[in-house]
DNA sequence: CACTTACGTTAGCTTAAACTAACATATTGG
DNA sequence: CCAATATGTTAGTTTAAGCTAACGTAAGTG
């Protein structure tokens, strides 16, 4: 889950999440949206991304397409959650105070 | 929200967070943690947890207790639930995609 | 006020990660 | 098979981020 957010941590990758959120792309376009990152950056980026598991890649002729894949974040996901958990928790045991001062 | 990400994607800093979870502990004690990672080391990653408002710091005498702050990470558990939310869309045309043909 | 405790800060060094350039591979079309 | 297209790979360089050592600060203690 680590690796997760290590894979997040680095602007282009971050941005190529966003790309790939709702269709598909081959590695190509993707590359082209970014005005100075070469291609061969690129694709070792999608390769620590694929590696990670945060996106699926699927060939089709001599293209590669990718896309996101929720499942990946699952993990960091409930980590995330637990962590706003503390913030009800607390919020529970202030109203606890709260009513025990009223008694 | 990319300032989070970068905050936790760093082993110490990561495990500090879980330390802080549910109690407030003191820098020193935090640093104590720790076998092969010096005090300064620490300081400065409770100072980049801080920037990132992912931790609050008080001042009690001359210690300087540390705590999780949850609401530092709302907006990129947002994002993770977003993330999550494609899984679901995909599953919903799917599933009407396979109505459409039982018809 | 001097001393101690508990931390933070900074300049400079070190290391890990991203980038570039050159080369490799794999698929399609003629 | 040859050429073109699309992409990946790798060795070596550059750069950003973490670390150390030395110093600074602020609150409590005798």
């Amino acid at each position: 889950m680590f690796e997760t957010i290590q894979a997040m941590a680095e602007p282009t990758r971050f941005a190529i999440l966003q790309m790939v959120r709702r269709r598909e792309m081959p590695a190509g376009e993707i590359a082209l949206k970014f005005k100075a990152i070469t291609r061969p950056a690129v694709s070792q980026h999608l390769r620590v991304l694929k590696d990670a598991g945060l996106v699926s890649e699927r060939r089709q002729g001599t293209r590669r397409l990718y896309r996101l894949r929720p499942e990946g974040f699952g993990p960091l996901k409930n980590l995330l959650e637990d962590f706003w958990d503390s913030k009800l928790e607390r919020l529970k045991a202030a109203a606890e105070k709260q009513e025990k001062r009223r008694s």
